[in-house]
DNA sequence: CTGAAAGCGCTTACAG
DNA sequence: CTGAAAGCGCTTACAG
């Protein structure tokens, strides 16, 4: 006999008759007045508990007020930015969450501690924070975790303590292929403009990349390895460098997009022409990589896809459930459109 | 002799009271029931208003949280929204406010009718509203004034009702520029590839490059004003379309960014040269005009600027006060860069 | 469209 | 410590 009792509203009266006392003790209770005896104290809470019983303003909040996470990014001038946040809206709309953003800037994680944080979002009936490309450090995810804060970490700059769910992509075999697309176009002399040294990201791309080159028995010059940041003035300043060299390279495979796009336009000022002087692949698979000219081979990463992964992990969190793995990597793959060619005699 | 009554809680009661209506008629007032006859509606919102009345909900909420202002944009896809997006968050940032973050996509304004959302908005106890390039339809735009929303719109596609405040760049002014730019370097063949026939901005622009080819004696070939959608895709069409005329315009002044950004790409594509074949002009001065190759003359609108502004504006108005004005233009400004040079010896 | 009356759910003041 | 009674502030149902 399944319990289909027609549910009256959960009120305090009801508690009150459930726990056998009268209303004013339980409202006592609730508002942790003293003047109650432990034992009818731990019976009511007992009932609190039981019953799931909900303040008017607390109940009005969940029928009203839908669920907020908190979205934090580092910046948002990056297409790559751009499309995990979207990612992220999409799935928010699709759940009725909300979405509260905040972008730290360089300055780092804001005015706010870790911990102040953390009890705001508790506070304030959050279900979550989504963190995208640092901006905390593991010690500060930590502290959520422990305030008992979902927390899932998009890309993090450094590998994020156990206990805390991070979601990326496929970093090395992404490398691995971009290199391999390079190799099978039989150019030998690829360099690698990179991201910043420490990033996690970045780290793996190049360790693709390297893979890739060792699997086919070629030698990397070290020259050709330039790490940086994930901008265009580093592809600029990058291809500046490469063409310096007495032996330059015949290909670049750069760490993003926006890399990539800073060597095209240096490209193009240089008279370097892009497939035929020089291959060119980039990473991330973003809208700029499709409309620049010549389009942009590209490692795609399912951005929106990580974004929307993001999100869900944290339901699934508030929800109480376990999840199979705390990292999570979604398969990159190779886009191959115009800039890329077979390479040409070498002189 | 100031008033210094020992300061009561003011209740719903009390502004009934001081209104002159019962109480259940400011309590339908406030949760925005229908059957209020309109005169009296405005009384008690300004007594509401000038006695800052809180429902207990809002007045349990001001104390624990920040406040935060719903901002809403038809499509994050752009530059430019994302830039306005950035202008909001740092103002933001500085007011220690918090920014709610929803993107309603082509579908329109979500699933939420105005009514639902403004109550949603007072619900929890949000400061207003911010609302970039349409969303919501004047009708809407005022029961959000009604309700006592704090609303600003920041380019809307179609005028807002008077009482909404708006803020634009003055993009007459803008076309007028630009479009004079090009008639000083020599250009008399001026195309105009524009927005969305009927949204406004799009609309000033149009006309500001009408009004200097008037005011210059040059008669426009209606051939050469070519409506569309502010996307790349349209650049590239409108090229096209322009190419196939007997006579070839030498300049083209282009709605916005992207769809000079389209027309850069199809004139490399067909062996057009830009400045030299082509002078190019956009209108909105992202960094995507920036950073093209050649970099892209463009009218620069101060898109942070009209972010801080629309915040600056919501805050404004939830402090009581009355703004100068409802609509505010902000200054655009024509930055010369190299997709535009003097015309070429005409064949 | 308006408001007197009843109602709701929680809290307070206080007698026991 | 407890709870009957009074109170508070808002809302609902409905007569006019």
């Amino acid at each position: 006999m399944p319990d289909v009792e027609p549910k009256r509203k959960l009120t305090l009266a009801a508690v009150a008759r459930e726990a056998g006392v009268s209303a004013p003790t339980v409202s006592k209770v609730i508002n942790g007045r003293d003047d109650v005896a432990e034992e009818t104290r731990s019976k009511v809470m007992g009932v609190l508990a039981r019953t799931g019983y909900k303040s008017p303003l607390q109940q009005r909040r969940n029928l009203t007020g839908r669920q907020v996470v908190e979205v934090v990014f580092d910046s948002l001038n990056t297409a790559y930015a751009i499309e995990v946040l979207n990612g992220i809206l999409e799935s928010a709309g699709e759940s009725e969450i909300e979405v509260l953003l905040n972008v730290t800037g360089k300055q780092g994680t804001s005015r706010l501690s870790a911990e102040q944080r953390a009890a705001r979002i508790i506070d304030e009936g959050r279900c979550g924070m989504i963190v995208v490309t640092s901006a905390f450090s593991g010690a500060q995810l930590g502290a959520f975790r422990r305030r008992g804060v979902p927390a899932v970490v998009i890309d993090p700059f450094n590998p994020p303590p156990a206990e805390v769910v991070s979601v990326g992509a496929t970093n090395w075999a992404g490398g691995k292929e971009a290199t391999s697309h390079l190799l099978e176009l039989g150019h030998r002399r690829i360099a690698y403009l990179g991201g910043p040294d420490g990033v996690e990201c970045n780290q793996a791309r190049l360790h693709g990349y390297l893979a890739a080159m060792r699997a086919n028995g070629v030698t990397v010059d070290s020259r050709y390895i330039i790490q940086g940041s994930f901008s265009s003035e580093h592809g600029v300043e990058g291809l500046k460098t490469l063409l310096r060299l007495q032996q330059r390279p015949t290909a670049i495979f750069a760490a993003n997009d926006s890399i990539a796009l800073g060597v095209l336009a240096e490209a193009r000022r240089q008279g370097v022409r892009v497939p035929e002087d020089l291959s060119l692949v980039g990473f991330d698979g973003t809208s700029q990589a499709e409309e620049s000219v010549p389009a942009l081979t590209s490692v795609a990463q399912p951005l929106q896809e990580m974004g929307r992964a993001a999100l869900r992990f944290i339901l699934s969190q508030t929800r109480g459930e376990l999840l199979d793995s705390p990292r999570v990597e979604l398969a990159t793959h190779l886009v191959i459109r115009e800039s890329t060619a077979p390479v040409q005699a070498v002189p």
